[in-house]
DNA sequence: TCTGGGGTCCTAGGACCC
DNA sequence: TCTGGGGTCCTAGGACCC
C-alpha cells in the first residue's frame, strides 16, 4: 500500500544524468581497441610504488577480480590478463570535452551542467519536440552518438529533477542491460524508499548513516515517514534536505545552478615520507602556493582568502591544523607564498609533517592590480608582468622550463608534480608539461 | 590501509557593530 | 555590569561527492 504525495508544486522536467562506465579505464581501452567490458584494465596512479592506487577499473576487473576504484597495488590479484596501465589526465580532459561537444547537440548550454569530468546533467524537456522523441528516446540518442564518436559505454538516469536522475542512475541504470533507468515521482515509494544500504543514497555517508541509526532510522523508508521537525532539530538544513530527498523532491533549478557555485582553488598532497626540516616544509608550501596561484592567474582572478591545511605523521601525536586568513585581492605568487608562510609559521608546531593542503577561495574577478598602500606601485606592478611572463614561458615549455633554484633541492616536489593534472599522471611527459592545461574539472 | 587529490556545503561560536 | 539583543562577518571543523 502506498502513501498519498501531493507533487503538483514540484519540477516535472526531463532530466537526464549521464555517466560514463568506468571512464579513465574505459577511455585506455578504446585507445587499445580493446573491449570496455570485457578486458581487465586498472588505471593506476603512482604504479611503481606497492602503496599504488587503482583510480578506475573496468567493469571485468571488478566482477571478475573484486578489484574496486580505491584498491592498492599490493591488494591486485596476479592474473595473466589483468592490464594495469598510469593514468593520462590529459587524455581524459580531452574526451571529456568530445563528450561535451555531443551534450551540446541535443540541449542548450545553460541547460548542461558539469558534474564532474565523467558525469553531466542535461534538460531536455523543451527538445522533445524537436526531437520528436522521449527523454528515454533522447537519452538512448545520445549514448549511441557518444558509443559510436568515442567507443565508450555510458549510463544515463531520467527523472523529473536532477536528483530522481541522479538516484536512478546509481541505483537501476548502472545495473540495467540497456543501461538506462527512468524515475518518476510515481516510482519513490518502489525504488527510493528500498535503496539499500541508506549509504547508497545521495548525500548520506557512514557518518550520517550512524546518526541517523541513533534515532532509529535505518532505511530510506524510515526516513520518509519520520518526524521533519526532529530530523530539523536534529540535522538543521541537511535534516529538511534528507527528509526532501527521501521522497524524491528536490527543487534546484539546472539553469541557476550554473550561477551559485563558489568557487575555490586548491592543491594537496600526502608527502612521500614524514618531513621533519622547517625548511624543507616551508619549500614545498612556497611550491604550491606558486602552482595555485597560477591557476587562479588563467582563470583572471584574485583570492581574496588563503587557507592552508597541515596534516603531522600518524607517528606525530598531533593531528595538525587547518587555517584560513583574509588577505587583500591578490594572484601574485610572491605575495600568496609569503601569506602561506605567515600562516605556517604562526601555527606550526614542529611535528613531523606528511599531508600538505592549499586552498585559494572568495575570488574577485578582475584584471585590475589591487595596489597594497604599503609598497611602490612600480615594484608591484613590475612582479605581476613577470609573473605573469613566467607563466607564459612555463605554457610554453612545461613547469620545468622554469622553476626557482630551490626546487632543485631535496624535499622539493614541484618538478616531479609538474607532469600531474588533477594530482595524477597527465601521460604528457614531454617538455611541455600538464600545467599548461587546468587542474580543474 | 602500506596516508590520493580536488572540490562544495553546512554549523557553531567568536568578534564586532549599533 | 549580578547577564541586552539582533545582525553580520569570519573562522574552524565536519561531512559528503567524484
Amino acid at each position: 500500500m502506498s502513501i498519498k504525495m501531493d507533487y503538483s508544486e514540484e519540477l516535472h522536467e526531463d532530466i537526464i544524468c549521464v555517466d560514463v562506465k568506468s571512464f579513465y579505464a574505459s577511455v585506455e581501452c578504446a585507445e587499445r581497441g580493446l573491449n570496455p567490458l570485457k578486458t581487465m584494465l586498472v588505471v593506476m596512479s603512482n604504479g611503481e610504488n606497492a602503496g599504488g592506487l587503482v583510480l578506475s577499473a573496468s567493469s571485468a576487473a571488478k566482477k571478475n577480480l573484486g578489484i574496486s576504484n580505491v584498491s592498492r597495488k599490493y591488494d591486485l590479484p596476479n592474473h595473466p590478463d589483468l592490464l594495469i596501465v598510469p593514468p593520462r589526465m590529459s587524455l581524459y580532459l580531452e574526451k571529456n570535452k568530445e563528450i561535451l561537444s555531443i551534450f551540446r547537440k541535443y540541449a542548450t548550454e545553460e541547460d548542461i551542467l558539469i558534474y564532474s569530468i565523467d558525469e553531466a546533467f542535461i534538460k531536455v524537456t523543451n527538445v522533445k519536440k524537436l526531437f520528436k522523441a522521449d527523454a528515454y528516446q533522447i537519452a538512448r540518442m545520445i549514448q549511441q552518438d557518444i558509443f559510436h564518436h568515442l567507443n565508450l559505454y555510458t549510463t544515463a538516469g531520467i527523472g523529473d529533477n536532477m536528483l530522481l536522475a541522479k538516484l536512478a542512475l546509481d541505483n537501476e541504470a548502472k545495473y540495467t542491460s540497456d543501461m538506462k533507468a527512468e524515475w518518476r515521482y510515481n516510482d519513490v515509494q518502489s525504488k527510493i524508499w528500498t535503496i539499500h544500504p541508506i549509504t547508497n543514497f545521495w548525500g548520506i555517508g557512514n557518518r550520517t548513516a550512524l546518526r541517523l541509526h541513533r534515532l532509529g532510522i535505518n532505511t530510506i523508508k524510515e526516513l520518509a515517514l519520520a518526524n521533519p521537525v526532529q530530523l530539523k532539530n536534529q540535522f538543521g538544513v541537511i535534516g529538511e534536505q534528507l527528509y526532501a530527498h527521501s521522497w524524491g523532491i528536490d527543487r534546484s533549478d539546472i539553469t541557476e545552478k550554473h550561477l551559485t557555485l563558489e568557487k575555490s582553488y586548491s592543491n594537496s598532497q600526502i608527502l612521500t615520507k614524514d618531513y621533519i626540516v622547517r625548511a624543507e616544509i616551508e619549500l614545498v608550501i612556497k611550491e604550491m602556493a606558486d602552482q595555485v596561484a597560477r591557476r587562479i592567474r588563467q582563470h583572471h582572478c584574485q583570492t581574496t582568502c588563503i587557507h592552508l591545511t597541515i596534516g603531522y605523521s600518524s607517528n606525530s601525536n598531533e593531528v595538525g591544523f587547518s587555517r584560513q586568513m583574509k588577505i587583500s585581492a591578490t594572484n601574485s605568487t610572491k605575495l600568496l607564498a609569503h601569506y602561506c608562510l605567515l600562516l605556517f609559521n604562526k601555527y606550526y608546531s614542529g611535528a613531523a609533517t606528511r599531508q600538505i593542503s592549499i586552498t585559494y577561495s572568495k575570488f574577485i574577478y578582475t584584471t585590475d592590480i589591487q595596489l597594497d598602500l604599503f609598497q611602490e606601485p612600480d615594484s608591484q606592478i613590475g612582479q605581476l608582468n613577470l609573473e605573469l611572463l613566467v607563466d607564459h614561458v612555463r605554457d610554453k615549455y612545461g613547469f620545468a622550463s622554469l622553476v626557482h633554484a630551490s626546487s632543485l633541492t631535496n624535499g622539493a616536489t614541484a618538478i616531479k608534480r609538474s607532469h600531474l593534472l588533477g594530482g595524477h599522471a597527465s601521460g604528457l611527459m614531454n617538455k611541455k608539461g600538464a600545467n599548461s592545461n587546468d587542474q580543474s574539472f
